[in-house]
RNA sequence: GCGAACGUAGCUCAGUCGGUAGAGCCCCGGAUUGUGAUUCCGGUUGUCGCGAGUUCGAGUCUCGUCGUUCGCCCCA
């Protein structure tokens, strides 16, 4: 038997939904806040990754799914969707459009070791701001966020963290102060973190070896060494917040993965996904634009991973509720009931209509297990006079009706609203 | 890429010292006429992940492999 591919997963009906609504209410939120859809390709050329996202990243030197084009030429499968709406937003034109704002929704697919909640093709909805320079847009954009988690009832269960990573201007010359402060401790370090100091030294700071970790606490942070510019955003992104009422933690150890980041960088962490704990994450990346050949344009954004989200709702959250109606229908009821379930149909309702036949009781066992209100019943009988048994699933009663004129017996219009308009 | 645990019915699991595979749930049928849930009766369900090896004999022991889970790494 053909099995799904590592790292991949279906997702039946049940889960779907709940995707289906997460995704649902997070559009719904992020459209208040004036973000409308983009789609862009789920593959791109392997170059716009690679020069985006960075190339010394673990994403884009052992996770991302290259392949070659039949003309030779190397293309990717999206591991993330900042650098396609960054090239969408050059490559249309919309760099006088500003402030810009899109959300993107969609599969992403890195090549790591599958675990609870991380996964080879996985889910993300996210959103790119374009434009404003300010920490405004930040404040606003981690409101948005904490609206869309409280709306899908995850508010309380969640931290956010947020950081600044400086700007060329701070960054280089702590850079070079970590890795002098570093290499003289270098001996005590794990042997990964050895060699991040080489290659990406910021990202000792975030190792989870114990040594390391005191190791970094006590070394020098990028918080005290902000050029003042810096120190002026990250400070006023913590009063906007304040004034928001919004909960928040500084974490001067947090690195975001992607070289693109710039100041803000933030994260929504849980402690139900074991190593896997961030649910939500983000930054500003104010050089990227310029980077990618367009002008210099501030910008922030983030993405939210569904799958992580999704593990955290309660069972059932999300999921369609059962048909409206159940219509059994046997001998000379197979037609009338076709007939009848169509136009119930055609008027908004649900309608469970048995397709296998079986005897009576059998229908009514699925019609039970169904969850319907009511089933309705087409036999020999009502289709002689016109008529249908309806009967109350909670109290067993049940009485005939004609067929003409059910639907306002049934469900009388002012009452209740049928369930999909 | 590294380390560890686990893979038995659709699901959750048991399976002793190596001796031809089990429970509960689910599902299907029945308990007189065309009526669900509760109850009772009956029934179906297996490549014991896959492949080798040891053995008279392997679900059980050994090796390999694939997959899942946990940790590392990384990240949503």
């Amino acid at each position: 038997m053909i099995k799904a591919v590592r790292g991949t997963r279906d997702f039946l009906p049940e889960e779907a939904e709940r995707l289906r609504f997460i995704e649902e209410t997070a559009l719904r939120i992020f459209g208040r806040y004036g973000y409308r859809e983009i789609r862009t390709p789920l593959f791109e050329k392997t170059e716009l990754f690679s020069r985006a996202v960075g190339g010394t990243t673990d994403i884009v030197e052992k996770e991302m799914y290259t392949f070659p084009d039949r003309n030779g030429e190397s293309l990717a499968l999206r591991p993330e969707g900042t650098a396609a709406v960054v090239r969408a937003f050059l490559e249309n034109g919309q760099t006088r459009n500003l402030p810009w704002r899109v959300c993107y929704r969609g599969p992403m697919f890195r090549y790591e070791r599958p675990q609870k909640g991380r996964y080879r093709q996985f889910h993300q909805i996210g959103c790119e701001l374009f434009g404003p320079e300010g920490p405004l847009a930040d404040a606003e954009m981690m409101a948005m966020i904490m609206a869309f988690l409280e709306a899908i009832g995850l508010r309380g269960r969640l931290e956010l963290e947020i950081n600044s990573l400086g700007c060329p201007v701070c960054r280089e010359p702590y850079r070079e102060r970590l890795v002098r402060h570093l290499t003289g401790v270098r001996d005590g370090l794990c042997d990964n973190c050895r060699q991040r100091l080489d290659r990406n030294p910021l990202r000792v700071l975030d190792c989870k070896e114990p040594g390391c970790r005191e190791l970094a606490a006590a070394a020098p942070h990028l918080s005290g060494q902000l050029c003042p510019a810096c120190r002026d955003h990250f400070g006023g992104l913590t009063a906007h917040l304040d004034v928001l009422g919004l909960r928040w933690r500084h974490n001067p150890l947090m690195v975001r993965g992607l070289d693109y980041y710039s100041r803000t960088a933030f994260e929504v962490t849980t402690g139900d996904l074991g190593a896997q704990n961030a649910v939500a994450a983000g930054g500003r990346y104010d050089a990227l634009v310029a980077e990618m050949g367009g002008p210099p344009t501030p910008a922030i954004g983030f993405a939210a991973g569904l799958e992580r989200l999704a593990l955290l709702l309660e069972d059932g959250v999300g999921a369609a509720g059962p048909p409206d109606a159940y219509l059994v229908a046997v001998e000379q009821g197979v037609g009338p009931a076709l007939v009848l379930a169509e136009s119930l149909r055609a008027a908004g309702r649900t309608v469970d209509l048995n397709l296998q036949g079986g005897s009576m009781k059998s229908q009514m066992k699925k019609a039970d297990r169904s969850g319907a209100p009511v089933t309705l019943i087409l036999a020999g009988q009502e289709a002689l006079d016109a008529t249908v048994t309806v009967k109350d699933m909670h109290n067993g009663q049940q009485r005939v009706l004609p067929r003409d004129g059910l639907l306002d017996q049934l469900w009388p219009t002012t009452a209740t609203r049928p369930s999909e308009p």
